[in-house]
DNA sequence: TTTTTCGTTTAGAATCGTTCTAAGCTGTTG
DNA sequence: CAACAGCTTAGAACGATTCTAAACGAAAAA
């Protein structure tokens, strides 16, 4: 079957990574990057979630994981490429299911993200990283406030 | 004297953006805005602090001001643009006593700052702010890890 | 199979940075 | 000098995250 083999794909995404393909791994691999079994819109694939987020829908879809569980798997999803991290407000982790290269707006109003495709900002005249440093990556976060005309 | 117009200065910049120049404030003020009574390099005037150790400084300055204050000392003179907040770690706040428009390298070995001037970056490009949103403002972050060549 | 091993999960406690609370101060104004 | 508003404070509270130590489970070895 279709679910059958959409699962198979996310055991086989797991254990390629070289995390064991656990029933609460496998829980959290669907809600983040199955939206047809998370009951989303297929269309919102890239997800800005928190722990706290990710909790709930596990133990509303009935695959009770436990909190701690859901950080390291988080932490590691991130670790193996599976997530990306974003920074934007302290006090609070969220993690993008896109992982590819691009930016963010952040509506500061209510704390929501939205992907900014990586070629939709060109960064000229990066300096050089300080010697003995590498660039790992860079973030661009456009802040947004509501606008007063409308 | 020198010491003295300082402070008076620092007195005026207080009164200007609607803060009382109480003890506190201006012990605070001090430290972050005048690195020479801070004992700092006078050439290191960006700095990037959190509330736990401008605490510390206060503390060891025998200027002995509570947490609390700190935190609320920072927050106000983030809202009248004397420090700017910057996110770039979860759990952590970095106030950056420059305000000018810049962005930062952040190492993220040891968690430290670095200014980046703002015409050093060019940003093009960058996609209009979605409707009834408008830019606040733009946050580069160029994340570093130890090059593997030293 | 069964056993063993070692990674994984868990509840709950602990921790960390930050914010809140409620009381006392301070300093200005009338 | 009375009275008010603003400021500071210690300590409690908070929310997100991490830690702990014990139980569990997947999969390799026997």
């Amino acid at each position: 079957m279709t679910v059958e083999r959409r699962y198979t794909a996310l055991i086989e995404r797991l254990k390629h990574a070289g995390l064991r393909p656990t029933r609460q791994r496998l829980a959290l691999a669907k809600l983040l990057f199955d939206p047809a079994a998370a009951a989303l819109d297929p269309s919102a694939r890239d997800r800005h979630i928190t722990a706290e987020q990710l909790h709930d829908e596990a133990m509303s879809a009935g695959q009770p994981v436990s909190l701690a569980t859901v950080y390291n798997t988080l932490h590691q999803f991130t670790e193996v490429g599976l997530l990306r991290e974003v920074v934007v407000e302290p006090g609070r982790s969220y993690f993008d299911t896109n992982v590819s290269d691009h930016h963010h707006f952040f509506f500061e109003g209510d704390g929501r993200l939205l992907d900014i495709p990586g070629e939709q900002i060109r960064l000229a005249d990066l300096p050089p990283p300080p010697p003995g440093s590498a660039i790992r990556r860079v973030d661009v976060i456009v802040r947004l406030s509501e606008s007063e005309s409308d």
